[in-house]
DNA sequence: CGTTGCGTTGAATAAGGTCAAATAGAGTGG
DNA sequence: CCACTCTATTTGACCTTATTCAACGCAACG
């Protein structure tokens, strides 16, 4: 438990899911116009956050959810003997906090990477909502559901994938949830360090940075610290799908 | 995706969760009388399945959520090469399903491992009835966010712990969640196999077997083919807690 | 009683991890 | 603006762990 408050420094916002440019991309997907009024109503404050700021930490009391409006977050999972996992980053759009409606406090450390800003969406009253607006109950049950099947992914990636395959999977799940964004999908700035990256990989941080390098040797990547411009897709690709023999 | 229907042996029995056994470790939990009346309502067939069939496959078309009411299930994912890994083992009291609703389809096959039924949870029915019974809605999220918390420490597992610690922490998670259904916390029967168990941990099958052998030897447990019994918990903890050094 | 699937065990091997040293940038204060 | 720090990163050499490959044992079942 964390007995520390989170630093407060919560500037009064007005928020408009309606006129969010991110709506087609975080809970408000797939809501019609007469729906999202209830969402406006719903989701009335943001929080901005400096890098390194936690948005919440393991043992936190959980009350709301929160849809990442600007910057890249990480979470990050810890264990009684002091060991740590990246559990996930995350971007604009994203929906951060669920894990704490399960035992009304959080599970998860949420970490800005940048400087941030989120919505804060008050979960008892996302909750009476989602009682009246079906579509909202509906895209919420998805949201969830996503990030379950997210988690698959991921437990598949440690499970079963080689060193190089988990950071080329990397690359491309990257790369493509920046496209999603309207960001270049070849051409991108790494938020966080290698070691994150090896934690939520499941390797070390020389392991990270071997594999870098060796991707630049084959042409597939080019990387300067954390710029990262993806050359040869399909050929990341295709050491993701490539049977170990 | 696939195409062949699940086979077809769906017995009409009633259902009442107002008088089932599991009903404090699943989806009533903390209902009132009044409220587990509409349950009653909504959870009204079950499905008997025999040991290798499967409850549902990736692809299948998603219309509802399923609670174990006896016997013993695993999940699977399968990627685009056909490497498999299971994701989860379940048992009575659980819900099974959730990956489906955030696509329409489900994203995991789930098989029962022996002679299982589950009641059927349709799902429209259960978020029209969360609507109305706010209890109702609440247990449904926590269950869905224990999922996601559930699933950060397989990642944990997976990316952190060394192999004795994944085998021993796989004791006793089944341990503790066989005790939490009034069985025996120390002597049991593992319905999976050595390569089930390897694949759930990212771990080859001589692996498990060879730690197996080695925590029988070092007196933590007694391994009898499929039978386990548990000699030692503290001595299993302490593999999982200890530093790696 | 042979077959078949599952489990155990040993020896060799490879993939990543560990340790250590060098380098490169970013940020800071003078 | 420059020197200085500090942190992140890269790279090499060596080592540990788990995998691979292979052989064998066991139990259930027709």
């Amino acid at each position: 438990m964390n007995e520390v408050p989170t630093q407060i420094s919560l500037k009064q916002l007005k928020t408009h899911c309606s006129s969010c440019s991110l709506r087609e991309l975080c809970l408000p997907m797939g809501l019609d116009a007469g729906e999202l009024e209830h969402l406006d109503r719903l989701v009335s404050t943001r929080r901005p956050l400096k890098r390194g700021d936690s948005l919440y930490r393991s043992g936190d009391v959980f009350g709301s959810l929160y849809a990442v409006r600007s910057g890249f977050f990480k979470s990050r999972v810890t264990t009684d003997d002091g060991r740590d996992q990246v559990t996930g980053f995350h971007m604009p759009g994203e929906i951060l906090g669920m894990d704490g409606i399960g035992t009304e406090h959080h599970t998860l450390d949420a970490v800005a990477l940048e400087d941030s800003e989120v919505c804060i969406i008050p979960f008892a009253h996302l909750e009476e909502i989602s009682r009246e607006v079906k579509s909202l109950q509906r895209q919420f049950h998805k949201v969830m559901s996503r990030e379950l099947v997210r988690d698959q992914g991921v437990m598949m990636l440690l499970g079963t994938m080689r060193a190089e395959e988990r950071v080329s999977a990397f690359l491309i799940n990257l790369s493509q949830r920046f496209t999603a964004r309207g960001w270049s999908p070849s051409d991108f700035h790494l938020r966080m360090t290698r070691e994150e990256i090896g934690s939520y990989l499941g390797l070390k941080l020389e392991t990270v940075s071997r594999l870098f390098s060796r991707f630049q040797e084959d042409g597939l990547v080019s990387v300067q610290q954390k710029h990262i411009r993806i050359l040869d897709v399909p050929g990341l690709k295709k050491i993701v799908g490539q049977d170990p023999c």
